[in-house]
RNA sequence: GCCUCUUUAGCUCAGUUGGCCAGAGCACGUGAUUUGUAAUCUCGGGGUCGUUGGUUCGAAUCCGACAAGUGGCUCCA
């Protein structure tokens, strides 16, 4: 007997070579159906591996997320083997279950394509394999006898594989016709899916490698129900909806026009209103973070990126040199502002006394990104970027540090970002030959972030070899409505342009020193913040972000002057709205149209006359009541203070 | 850059196996209506069917190239 314990370390006696599935089935059989894998000492297990010692088990169900992982990989498995039916001769590469689904790379061979209008019929064909109800099972097998299995079938994705693999680890696992090398877990059997749905069908580059053959990804999902697939389905139909690009269009906030280039947005005049808005936020907080706001030039000399390295690492893949009249002069679009803010550092010397010195600038840059790359706004050729370059001595860094990163809290909190990502990324632990700068350096920089994170309880994701040439970083990634992941906020530590530009400071010992310098981004760059911006409201801004896209509407021309008495006084307190007084002309119809685009109007009428007010209407949700026109400006403006002021409390707190 | 797919009016889409001057709704313009707020009625303008070659008596429709866009891969200073 062995004795098993419960996550409530309860603890019960089994037989020797008790599977889970046994295990749930001795507690109660509606466990036994809903169960899908077990937890095992830490390890994920199929249902029916038996358990030969004393263990610690947990039975996992579809909402823990090993056991969703070893459904969709199962459903992988089996999206395969309809595959192996369909398309004789398919070669397979790697199949693993995603955050939302699976995928399973293939080489349909010489000649064959998958198409979207194929996915009905391998849809087809996996039911036919679930109603087959076929058993998963799990094998061990010897590397020798792995390579002659897979070799013999010129599965040659495998092989390389499998000569990776240590002898005595390799798995197979088989079902039906089916066998695939690895490592599981999976489901006791097909019949386990009840619901299926090829999603998409896209080109991967085996192991990720530009340089290889290129094979056939098709991504789906599976659910143990059919509504679960249908409420899944409805989502994303539901999630298009708030797609940044059709919402921009809708709202007239921007749009793209081939003849100007594609990735080069046309920023509309409301879309420039909800930006200035939001560069008008940030520059509030700034001005009392200590940053003093720079403005440079959108070209720059050659020589000043051949000094930054730049030209170097990028010149040939971006956009080429512009020339003047002057022969063997040139210059380029900048592709980033540090160089130009180097260059203002350098202009007087600096007393370690001076630092930190911040210089911030919205700063438009243009990087020629590859075609495939472009999307709506939030990956573009010519975007402004909310930058910063911090210059201090080393002993600031991590104060630093962690003042940006209340910057990007106050940001976040004020827009209701709740479900951020941090993700540091570090040296490689193994090759360190592409890493500019001295390991103490780097030692220093590294642990500076990872003390940073630890000291604002920030829960922040490690991740080796991420790190850019020339310093560590910590990045800060928002999901779009359909859950793809963007980076937005970034802190980098920069080592190397400071070298290159030989920047220095005069320190207390009257020697020369080398700053260090940060680059920062709160909202990475204005085009993609906009975009997510966009996708988590549905283009539902709050009122502080729009106040200029309200509008003044009296009931009728009788209360035209009120109005105009109306958007005198919120001019006096900055905030400017417009007034609709063509009522008298055009009508209701005009009025409802021109409400799909104005989220905010201001009704005011004979009530609202009488008592110096205006009553606040959002589009899609109602009245909001009537208040004072100083209330009104009030919230507007004092909103913007308390989003900033509300961090500094909760902080102290 | 690579792979899949898409491209018809400002927007969302229809357009049957290739066959007269290419259709709808919304938007836009006009006239009427004046009503506390997401669909009042009338009439009207608007499309070289992404561009460009080809096949054909005949192409929005079939084939090729290019461009832009989609979903991925690679990349992201």
């Amino acid at each position: 007997m062995i004795t098993i314990t419960f996550p409530d370390n309860s603890t019960r006696e089994y037989p020797q070579g008790v599977t889970a599935m046994q295990i749930a089935e001795s507690i109660s059989s509606r466990l036994a159906k809903e169960v899908l894998a077990a937890d095992v000492n830490g390890e994920t297990w199929d249902l029916h591996r038996p358990i030969v010692q004393d263990s610690q088990v947990k039975l996992l169900k579809w909402d823990d997320d090993e056991a969703k992982h070893a459904y969709w990989h199962s459903s992988a498995h089996l999206m395969a083997e309809a595959l192996q039916e369909l398309y004789p001769g398919v070669k397979f590469g790697i199949g693993p279950a995603i955050e939302n689904g699976f995928y399973y790379d293939v080489d349909p061979g010489e000649g064959q394509i998958i198409k979207e209008s194929d996915f009905p019929a391998i849809e087809s064909k996996m039911m036919e394999l679930i109603a087959r109800k076929e058993d998963i099972r799990r094998e061990e097998i010897s590397k020798s006898n792995a390579l002659l299995m897979f070799g013999n079938r010129q599965e040659v994705y495998k092989t390389e594989l499998i000569s990776e693999l240590t002898d005595g680890t390799i798995t197979t696992y088989t079902q039906g016709n089916f066998t695939d090398l690895c490592r599981g877990p999976h489901l006791p059997n097909t019949s386990y899916i009840k619901a299926v749905k090829i999603l998409s069908v896209a080109g991967a580059y085996w192991r990720g490698d530009e340089k290889r053959k290129q094979l056939v990804r098709l991504y789906g999902i599976s659910f143990p129900a059919k509504k679960m697939l249908d409420e899944y389905l409805a989502f994303l139909e539901e999630a298009r909806k708030r797609d940044h690009r059709k919402v921009g269009r809708e709202l007239e906030l921007f749009a793209f026009s081939q003849a100007v280039g594609s990735g080069l947005p046309l920023w509309l005049p409301r879309g420039t209103q909800l930006r200035l808005q939001l560069e008008d936020f940030l520059k509030r907080i700034q001005k009392k973070y200590g940053y003093s706001q720079v403005m440079t030039p959108h070209i720059g000399g050659k020589p000043l990126y051949v000094t930054s390295g730049h030209y170097e690492k990028y010149g040939k893949d971006s956009f080429q040199p512009i020339h003047t009249p002057q022969e063997g002069e040139e210059f380029l679009l900048k592709p980033m502002n540090c160089p130009h803010h180097c260059e203002i550092y350098k202009l007087a010397p600096h007393s370690y006394k001076d630092l930190p010195i911040r210089f911030a600038e919205f700063g438009t840059v243009y990087r020629y990104e590859q075609s495939g790359e472009l999307h709506g706004l939030t990956r573009v050729r010519g975007f402004t970027q909310d930058d910063a370059h911090l210059f201090c001595r080393p002993d600031q860094l991590k104060e630093e540090f962690l003042k940006v990163m209340d910057i990007i809290f106050i940001i976040f909190r004020a827009l209701d970002f709740k479900n951020f990502e941090a993700q540091i990324s570090l040296r490689d632990q193994h090759d360190r030959s592409k890493y500019i700068g001295s390991d103490e350096n780097w030692d220093r920089a590294e642990s500076a972030i990872i003390e940073a994170c630890q000291e604002a309880g920030l829960p922040a994701k490690i991740e080796y070899g991420e790190a850019a040439f020339y310093g560590p970083k910590l990045d800060f990634m928002v999901k779009d409505a359909i859950g793809r992941r963007w980076q937005l906020g970034t802190i980098q530590v920069d080592y190397n342009l400071p070298e290159r530009f030989d920047l220095e400071y005069t320190g207390d010992d009257n020697k020369k020193h080398r700053p260090v310098m940060i680059h920062r981004a709160p909202f990475g760059s204005m085009e993609r913040f906009v975009a997510v911006l966009i996708e988590h409201t549905g283009g539902n801004f709050p009122l502080w972000l729009t106040p200029d896209q309200a509008v003044i509407l009296p009931v009728s021309e009788k209360y035209n002057d009120y109005a105009k008495d109306v958007a005198r006084q919120l001019e006096e307190q900055n905030v400017r709205i417009i007034i609709d007084d063509r009522n008298e002309k055009i009508g209701r119809k005009i009025r409802d149209n021109e409400l799909k685009k104005i989220p905010y109007m201001l009704i005011v009428g004979e009530k609202e006359a009488e008592n110096q007010e205006v009553s606040l209407r959002k589009h899609g949700e109602g009245d909001k009541g009537s208040m004072k026109i100083t209330t009104f400006a009030a919230l507007v403006n004092k909103e913007v203070e308390a989003m900033i002021n509300s961090w500094q409390k909760q902080k102290e707190q």
